[in-house]
DNA sequence: TTATTAATGCGATTGAGTTGCAATAATGAG
DNA sequence: CTCATTATTGCAACTCAATCGCATTAATAA
């Protein structure tokens, strides 16, 4: 399915761009400015992470948070880092810190999903 | 609040304790052969979290699973571990596995929440 | 045995996220 | 540029996990 370019799509992504952090749909719909439908968005945002654009965190708090990672398209050897949800702000920031583990035998990875949470050095 | 001995808060542990994983409230609820209300068995969870019995795990599938740690009352140095979500069987399981990381500077810490997905060994 | 109040069941509610469907609009062909 | 195709959008309804208010039940201590 090909993709067509929209003022939406541009919004969506420019915001989370402009935050520097991960989003939440409801923060993306608070800081876009220009009314735009929930159900739009949480569209938006999957196509997103399906052409690989964005990437996804399941957050402790139950909601998803939807970040640009600059080293997704990088191909790094090490593309999981931890995540750092602050309390307080109610954002998700990547941190630079690469998570390791060693699976057990015979266990298959799919995902990798590692928040810390707390306050950030912002709020602190 | 003083707590009471129930047979319900009894089955819960018990359903938990014999799966050796960590649960969803669907799965307490499939497993534990009586029938319990929904919204009990999530007071009984929530209460056994806050007496520090169980902990709660945030999935990356949107819901929560709550453990048995064994490591949680030998007061270790390392109480933060992974887990890892069977998407075939749909249990979690507490991975023996430390999660170290290096918060950088001004953050405080409260909650981790590490967990990875795919295929356990079993259902390989 | 009785009073206190924690625990339970039920129904309603919240909140995140998804889906069906009709309307709109981006794109490519002519 | 015009038109047809179909991706995208808005709206409303819906699903699912989890919570909450309230009346009822029952565990505990006096």
């Amino acid at each position: 399915m090909k993709r067509r370019n929209t003022a939406t799509k541009d919004a969506v992504l420019s915001v989370i761009e402009t935050s520097g952090k991960a989003m939440s749909q409801t923060a993306i719909e608070e800081k876009i400015g220009v009314a735009i439908n929930r159900a739009t968005i949480y569209r938006v945002l999957n196509r997103y992470c399906e052409d690989g654009i964005l990437h996804r965190i399941a957050a402790d708090n139950g909601r998803q948070y939807f970040a640009i990672c600059v080293k997704c398209d990088k191909a790094e050897e090490s593309p999981h880092h931890f995540h750092f949800r602050c309390e307080k702000c109610d954002t998700i920031e990547c941190l630079p810190i690469p998570v390791n583990f060693a699976l057990p035998k015979d266990y298959q990875l799919t995902q990798v999903n590692c928040v810390l949470s707390g306050v950030c050095k912002d709020c602190a």
